[in-house]
DNA sequence: CGAGCTTACGATCATCGTAATGATG
DNA sequence: CATCATTACGATGATCGTAAGCTCG
């Protein structure tokens, strides 16, 4: 799977017209169907409905497009964080626990994680439920 | 960023260990001792502790691996609800509430939930907390 | 030395743009 | 017919493999 085809399908769906999809990637129209072709192929599945003249999202469609925005965030996500910890970040985590938590269990994962990710700063908080 | 990189520098922070690494993907140390640098170059970020001999991680590269195991988890999620979707697989949520959680904002919640995203089937349970 | 990473270079494959073709509202 | 999507084809650029070079344990 490759990424390009994940941009090209985001613009195209956000579109619905290959002339501004493309526009807005800075290429050709005609690449761009290719690769909607292509993607379609290495899925198996059929993502958009082409009466030639029109370009709709099947339903199949229309769930990629909300799965690339994940991955697009995820994506992003990495590239931050990796950023981030080369500049000397170090990741915490911050656990809420409410009341009727069971206390003894938290405190051997919390052992444990220390062992594991001894650069890990863990912050716990007490808090009411609501 | 490109996916290709991605899957490379996973199989080498993995391995640590370019031969192998390079074996495990079907390709030579040669591209991938260039394309571990196109990563760090386009990232601005140094992944490996290199001396010639020996490859390690550095702090930041252990981060980026860790991340790029989620963007993998996700485009795995994508690939497979895409495929789901178009054999008419209807998306649903399932939600437990706990006793203590207010219940009118649910209620609200629902409702537009089902003006926005009609074919989503939600199942409401309620359970104990524990 | 020699195991393992890197650089050099030529070849192959993928992707692009231009241009021609087809279809439908 | 005009607009939009598709297909054909030649060119450019990216990635690969082979092979030589370099470095440190």
């Amino acid at each position: 799977m490759d990424f390009r085809l994940l941009r090209y399908f985001v613009a195209v769906a956000e579109e619905l017209h290959l002339a501004r999809a493309a526009q807005r990637l800075g290429i050709e129209q005609s690449p761009l169907s290719r690769a909607m072709r292509e993607l379609e192929n290495q899925l198996g599945v059929q993502l958009f409905d082409r009466s030639t003249r029109l370009t709709r999202l099947t339903w199949a469609g229309q769930v990629f497009l909300g799965e690339c925005r994940r991955v697009e965030a995820t994506v992003d996500q990495a590239l931050r964080s990796a950023k981030a910890a080369a500049q000397g970040y170090q990741g915490h985590l911050r656990i809420a626990l409410c009341d009727s938590m069971v206390q003894p269990r938290i405190a051997t994962l919390l052992a444990r994680s220390r062992e594991d990710e001894p650069e890990l700063e863990i912050r716990v908080f007490e808090l009411p439920f609501a």
